[in-house]
RNA sequence: GCGCCUAUAGCUCAGGGGAUAGAGCACCGGCCUCCGGAGCCGGGUGCGGAGGUUCGAAUCCUCCUAGGCGCACCA
């Protein structure tokens, strides 16, 4: 049985008593009984307006035939004692019951989150398995901002869902295999022809991206063969498909040790990297073969014009897909569909995937493979993951893919640093587009959000170095006498600590990371406000700084915590 | 043509049925005898348009407009 924060105790607290206080009005003929309306109690918009805010009376004026404020009064009059210090209900505006608290009933939070330290918020585990895969570009470039955006997003997504209490996984599926494999093959032989001297054009299905030239360079030096050019030229234009495979694996694999190590600076560490060529092996066992197999089974293809089709509009597409071309070859489609087959088979209760803006329109048919297949399309999401535009003195930044001309991740994270990059991607929501302001993320000052957020850690852990040398250090759990903590600033600043738990059920949730930036934004906020208000340290109120220091430490851990979450450093100095 | 996403303050964005719609930037004022001024406080005729549902709509529904992205026997 885990514990509840207070403000999920004082939530169901008062809840209860509102329940109570209509059941008692109707048992008296005040009010109507039948079924309690779904009625909502939560914080107020605004900070007139209490501590909780109820609706109830609007919900239940209808059927009362009573106006909303006779009804809140009959509420009102009606409402029980109880646990939580009640100062007054008022109701207000058109109907709505407000909550005023006695201070007191904040204050236990201070006790919980040093008690609870670096776990506080996290939840109990819940024997849920999610898989997140996020990235999975393709080995035939480096990483790009979109890529920085996905990694920031699947990264933090799958750091709110382990402290929302699931079990998840972060995964990289690897396009080893196939058609854009081919083409970096084939880009490779004419590059590494283009570096021994030869005049040749890249063909037409050639990968363009001039990096190719560096990995046919390093190829060439490690490349098993006489050294002579004129041989090595020789062997090359013989264009051996042997050769060119390997040309191709070389080529990935430096690609991917590649896109590994930048993510790994930007703080992302995959728990598993799977391969399409590892899926493809497999055949019948699980793999593209298997995958066509039991939808023939099923009944859910159709041979036509050669090829072989999937009957996906039965499932929700909008019309069949191909499965084998008439060449006899496998759409990219299949291995796909086994990949998302084998997440399934090791044990997730739910698969996310997180796709670019450009691969929505394959959303549909990969659910109705799913479907087919006599899988549960419930626990199968796609979230996709919306445009960056990178913008720089005001002006959009030209980026063109197919002329190989882009801003690389690592080029963004040398412009502006990890901490500004993720959280900047991280103060979005993931399915709009966002422009990216480069001088903004790069400026070591107020303007910028990232800043204001560590600056309140920083300041802090040196409020807490400044009381250590001069004996005041922060009292441990049991040790704090949070009545003391009675101004404004400090009850609000309370109210945001108390109010993590939360924000990370929701975030994780609506799959929204961001809350966890805006919440900790509004943190920092809080923090600084009770900073300039309330003295901490003062020798000559024992009591009081010690109520402030545990104040203090209580919204370090959090601030660290919630960074921590969006893969953000918490510097002690900045 | 069809589908998905988006449209909120001058700019970048939160807010996804509740009261007077918020924050940062920019702009204009204040605030250090004192723990970090990378801070605090104050300053606002903004929900693309039109209908609809509702006691109540930025939020839900329909249509329209604008932008982005898809709609291969590519991946």
């Amino acid at each position: 049985m885990r514990t509840m924060g207070v403000i999920e105790r004082t939530v169901e607290d008062l809840r209860g008593r509102l329940a109570g206080a209509w059941r008692a009005a109707a048992e008296a003929g005040e009010l109507p009984g039948g079924e309690l309306p779904d009625f909502t109690l939560g914080r107020p918009s605004e900070a007139g307006h209490g501590d909780f805010t109820s609706n109830l009376a609007l919900l239940l004026a209808r059927t009362a035939r009573k106006s909303p404020r006779a009804v809140g009064e009959a509420l009102v009059r009606r409402f029980p004692a109880g646990a939580t210090p009640v100062r007054e209900v008022e109701v207000a505006g058109p109907g709505f019951l407000n909550f005023h608290l006695e201070p007191g009933w904040i204050q236990p939070v201070v006790e919980e989150v040093l008690r609870a330290g670096a776990g506080y918020g996290q939840a109990p585990a819940r024997g849920i398995k999610v898989n997140v895969e996020f990235v999975s570009a393709n080995p035939t470039g480096p990483l790009n901002v979109v890529n920085a955006r996905a990694a920031a997003f699947g990264d933090a997504l799958a750091a709110v869902l382990q402290a929302a209490g699931y079990d998840a996984c972060r995964e990289f599926y690897v396009n080893d295999a196939g058609g854009q494999f081919e083409k970096l093959a084939l880009a490779m032989e004419v590059r590494a022809r283009q570096e021994l001297g030869e005049e040749v054009e890249l063909p037409e299905g050639a990968y363009p991206g001039e990096y190719v030239r560096d990995l046919a360079r390093l190829w060439l030096r490690q490349w098993d063969a006489p050294a002579e050019p004129a041989l090595r030229l020789d062997l090359l234009r013989r264009e051996d498909p042997a050769l060119r495979e390997a040309m191709g694996r070389f080529a990935v694999e430096s690609v991917v040790e590649e896109q590994r190590r930048v993510l790994e600076r930007y703080g992302v560490r995959f728990d598993r990297w799977s391969r399409e060529s590892e899926i493809r092996a497999r055949g019948l066992d699980g793999g593209p073969e298997w995958v066509v197999e039991e939808l023939r089974r099923r009944g859910a293809v159709e041979e036509r014009e050669g090829a072989l089709w999937f009957l996906s509009d039965r499932y929700g597409d909008e019309k069949p897909r191909v499965l084998r071309r008439s060449n006899g070859e496998l759409t990219y489609f299949v291995p796909d569909v086994a990949y998302h087959v084998d997440k399934f088979r090791r044990g997730f209760d739910r698969v996310i995937d997180i796709w670019g803006q450009d691969h929505h329109g394959y959303v549909a048919r990969m659910r109705a493979a799913l479907a087919a297949l006599g899988y549960d399309t419930g626990r199968f999401e796609v979230l996709i993951n919306q445009m960056v535009r990178l913008v720089r003195g005001g002006e959009v930044v030209r980026m063109s893919k197919r002329r190989g001309e882009y801003v690389t991740m690592e080029e963004l994270l040398d412009e502006v640093g990890t901490d500004a990059a993720r959280f900047f991607f991280l103060m979005r929501t993931v399915n709009s587009h966002m422009d990216f302001d480069l001088d903004l993320a790069k400026l070591q000052g107020e303007a910028n959000p990232v800043y204001y957020v560590q600056y309140a850690h920083a300041r802090i852990a040196s409020i807490l170095r400044q009381g250590a040398g001069e004996g005041l250090t922060p009292p441990g759990p049991g040790e704090v006498p949070a009545e003391r903590l009675t101004d404004p600033a400090e009850l609000e600043l309370m109210r945001k600590l108390g109010e993590f738990p939360e924000e990370i059920r929701l975030a994780a949730e609506e799959r929204a990371p961001h809350r966890i930036a805006v919440y900790a934004r509004e943190l920092a906020a809080a923090f600084h406000a009770f900073y300039t208000r309330c003295r901490v340290l003062d020798a000559a109120e024992p009591e009081l700084t010690r109520a402030r220091l545990g104040l203090t430490d209580a919204t370090r851990i959090v601030l660290a915590r919630a960074l921590g979450l969006l893969g953000v450093s918490a510097p002690e100095r900045m």
